[in-house]
DNA sequence: ATGTGCATGTAACTGGTTACATGATTCG
DNA sequence: CGAATCATGTAACCAGTTACATGCACAT
């Protein structure tokens, strides 16, 4: 992809990632090239910029993977997740099945701890009854699709991941 | 509230909205006092740290009245609709209703634009397929709590907000 | 005519995190 | 006996946003 394409797809999940802008995207590029993670085919058009397109090389692949097996512990947080969800396809099914889980068990605990706070005020006088209830609608909804997608992983072991 | 309250309270949405830390609260509360938005009860206790319970002045209020005002177009991004919602209990209901309902608008509108990806491959081969079903999730379950709230509070018309 | 989409890039600023310093108390 | 909770605060650093520069093509 090139950077304009990363952009716009980063902007499309830009509702639950809180969007990424240009400042980010092409220096972060150019860092990965100086380190031979990726490569670029430059595509030159008389008289407008160059279309860039980046690929892994197998050394940024390798990077790829590894980084997968690090964040064995996503953040807490939904955006981290969501980040987490976009690179995760490819790793193994086993690792994907230990990561989700690990997710649902987190979340669990989220929605265990915002129950506890039903009652407690907040901030306000009812303070933050709104969020409490809009997080336990959240945290419900994730924890039903972690459920959904655990059951159909884990039930049809097609080779997946490579 | 004191400054290591809002830091647990913030906590526990932390989850949604990636925790804060006592580097940007602190100052900030400082910076508050000194504009004159809040005041101070200081509750010191012999050798250990004084209990500084922070409460808004009357140009405090003020103010934030006017940040719901302004704010009437929310950041589209989860992080700052709950940011929202934790501020926006004691806002008149009509305002809520208006903010809730654009909301919705906004959410619908990004759900459609997750759903016309689905097919499209992203990043890798068959590139964030488990982002985008998650998204559309969140997104679903989003416009269900909406529906939920939106109806209860216009049917009951006590005197919500001041 | 004017704006939006394509497409790259840099520089200044600013917001927030991380890491530190301090110290009593309670729980395992 | 060490770890966590309570409770405040500062300073350095870094990540990311905002704003700029450039310019064609296409639609309204």
């Amino acid at each position: 992809m090139s950077g304009y394409d990363i952009r716009r797809y980063m902007q499309k999940l830009g509702w639950l990632l809180g969007s990424s802008s240009f400042g980010v995207i092409y220096p972060t590029l150019h860092a990965l090239h100086e380190d031979g993670l990726v490569s670029v085919q430059v595509l030159s058009r008389p008289d407008r910029p160059p279309r860039k397109t980046y690929t892994l090389t197998q050394a940024g692949r390798g990077a790829w993977r590894e980084w997968l097996d690090r964040s064995a512990t996503p953040g807490a947080s939904l955006k981290s997740f969501v980040m987490y969800l976009v690179l995760a396809d490819g790793s193994s099914r086993d690792r994907l099945l230990a990561c989700l889980r690990q997710r649902h068990e987190q979340v669990s605990d989220q929605r265990a701890a915002l129950e506890r706070m039903v009652g407690t005020s907040g901030l306000g006088a009812d303070g933050g009854t709104l969020a409490v209830d809009y997080g336990l609608a959240v945290a419900s909804a994730e924890l039903a699709w972690l459920d959904k997608v655990l059951d159909r992983l884990s039930r049809e072991p097609l080779p997946g991941g490579e």
